[in-house]
RNA sequence: GGCCCCAUCGUCUAGCGGCCUAGGACGUCGGGCUUUCAUCCCGAAAAUCACGGGUUCGAUUCCCGUUGGGGUCACCA
């Protein structure tokens, strides 16, 4: 049985990477008929964010990533949250430490530094400091609060492993940090609680970001130690910035809510990031994610790091809100935008497929609607401009069905002999040089407002 | 800096030894439609397949090196 995993940290939105890791894992386990499943690897207390685990539930809801097993739905192997199974953890650390293959190590909090700059030649690496008055036991050690078990790291060894993607890696022992196990808070690292969640969990197949990459030796080591088979991991590349360097918030938008906020579709953004390391056997761009289901392979993911294009997401987002039924569209849009249940229900249905082909993203609808809801942007009109309109007024109160074949009629007459071109009807009428089609959108308006307005600027 | 990964148009990519004088998509530019703006349709420019060696009858495709980019080197994940 395929059971695939998203290990999801709670300290803030989730970054879209991990929606870009929860779309493969989702994917492959779907197409399989396996599990998806959501474990949430709360062990840095740091870092921990609070609500931000509802927030992760919310936002795999959102794309319709919902895992089958997980902190929420419960599932055979709980608890799915890494801080509820504190005892798990010291349970295997403590047949480490029994076994020989990690050892109490002292090392005082201070110590415990930020990340170091290696610019010298001289290859940091974290050592024992002492041997003396190691602790009896884990809660001995919890206790003093200075102490902390490390992975044991043979020396002089080659340390190979298959990455699905890549092919087999190979690293010298020498690269391989005695790394902190238990921290002396008693909280796994994440790599002994990823080690040991997946082979209880029963994981087949480890699909995770590319920084792991370097770390994997201490987890193959782990298997090794424990005596357990690794699964089949997989590596996908990291997204990037457009500067190419790893997608962070410095550089790009990363959160999920921004992506939201900026009314992106969940399922433009899952089909845009599908395209990202992998492509449509037929080189399709908009596909849905039931056929990405069908089609996806793990292994024709491909190692290169892409980088993350907003253009493209923004014309996909496009196609797909172009694609939608009005009635879809509607909801997108009321959901979106509270303002919009402000204007009568019918003058939002009528301005529905007028706005389809202009929107990008959820957003431009205020833009876009700002006349029905009496914005105007102030502007000077010119003279020519002011000239026409006591013959727009007295042309449009002859029209007796408001329809936007008539308004056209009117604004067309003009046009001809002032020899005047759209814009300027369209800058009249709304403030604005460009936007929805003037006829439809006055149609929609109504007579009365249409009047009114030009009485209005008549006066300017 | 050590180690590891990666390398086809600006970007996402197809290509898995001959079909490639390299295909598609976004973007860009030009044109058509037209009632502004879009949508839609047509067309163009855009990659000496990073560079240099091999292997081969034949390399974008395989191997090695160089260069460039990225990741990692925490009691963070």
């Amino acid at each position: 049985m395929v059971r695939t995993r998203l290990a999801a940290s709670p300290t803030g939105y989730p970054h879209i990477g991990t929606i870009y890791q929860a779309l493969f894992n989702y994917a492959f386990a779907k197409k399989h008929k396996g599990r998806f499943i959501l474990r949430i690897e709360d062990t840095d207390r740091n870092r921990f964010v609070e609500g931000s685990e509802e927030v992760i539930f919310d936002s795999l809801k959102w794309f319709g990533l919902t895992a089958d097993e997980g902190p929420l739905s419960g599932g055979e192997y709980n608890p799915y949250r890494q801080s509820e199974r504190l005892e798990i953890y010291h349970k295997y650390a403590a047949e480490l430490l029994e076994k020989g293959y990690a050892f109490y190590s002292y090392f005082p909090k201070k110590d415990a530094g930020q990340k170091k700059i290696y610019t010298s030649e001289k290859n940091q690496k974290s050592t024992d400091l002492t041997d003396q008055d190691r602790p009896a036991s884990l809660k001995e050690m919890i206790e003093r609060g200075d102490w902390v078990v490390r992975l044991k790291v043979p020396k002089n060894e080659k340390i190979t492993f298959k990455d699905e993607i890549r092919g087999e890696i190979t690293f010298d022992t020498s690269e391989v940090t005695e790394q902190v196990l238990i921290k002396s808070d008693g909280f796994p690292t994440y790599h002994l609680a990823v080690v040991v969640d997946d082979q209880l969990m029963k994981i087949s197949h480890i699909v995770r970001a590319e920084e792991w990459l370097s770390s994997t030796p201490k987890h193959v080591l782990l298997y090794r130690y424990f005596n357990w088979e690794m699964p089949p991991i997989y590596h996908t590349a990291t997204l990037r910035n457009p500067d190419k360097s790893k997608l962070s918030k410095r550089h790009g938008h990363t959160s999920v809510l921004w992506f939201k906020e900026q009314g992106f579709l969940p399922v433009a953004i899952l089909n845009f990031l599908a395209l990202l390391g992998w492509s449509h056997p037929e080189e399709k761009e908009i596909f849905s994610l039931d056929e990405f289901i069908k089609l996806f392979d793990l292994k024709d993911i491909r190692p290169v790091a892409p980088i993350f294009d907003l253009v493209k997401l923004r014309w996909m987002n496009q196609q797909y809100i172009q694609n939608s039924t009005d009635e879809e569209l509607e909801k997108l849009i009321l959901d979106f935008n509270p303002n919009a249940a402000k204007l009568p229900e019918e003058t939002l249905r009528n301005l529905i497929p007028l706005l389809k082909s202009r929107m990008e993203t959820l957003s431009d609808f205020e833009p876009l609607t700002e006349m029905f809801f009496d914005k105007f942007e102030v502007v000077e009109f010119d003279d020519t401009e002011k000239s026409i309109i006591p013959e727009l007024v007295t042309g449009f109160r002859t029209v007796k069905e408001w329809s936007h074949e008539n308004i056209f009629k009117v604004i067309k007459e003009i046009m001809l002999h002032q020899k005047v071109r759209m814009p300027v009807f369209y800058k009249l009428m709304t403030g604005r040089t460009r936007g929805l089609p003037l006829p439809e959108a006055l149609e929609i308006y109504s007579k009365e407002k249409s009047l009114k307005r030009l009485e209005k600027i008549n006066k300017l």
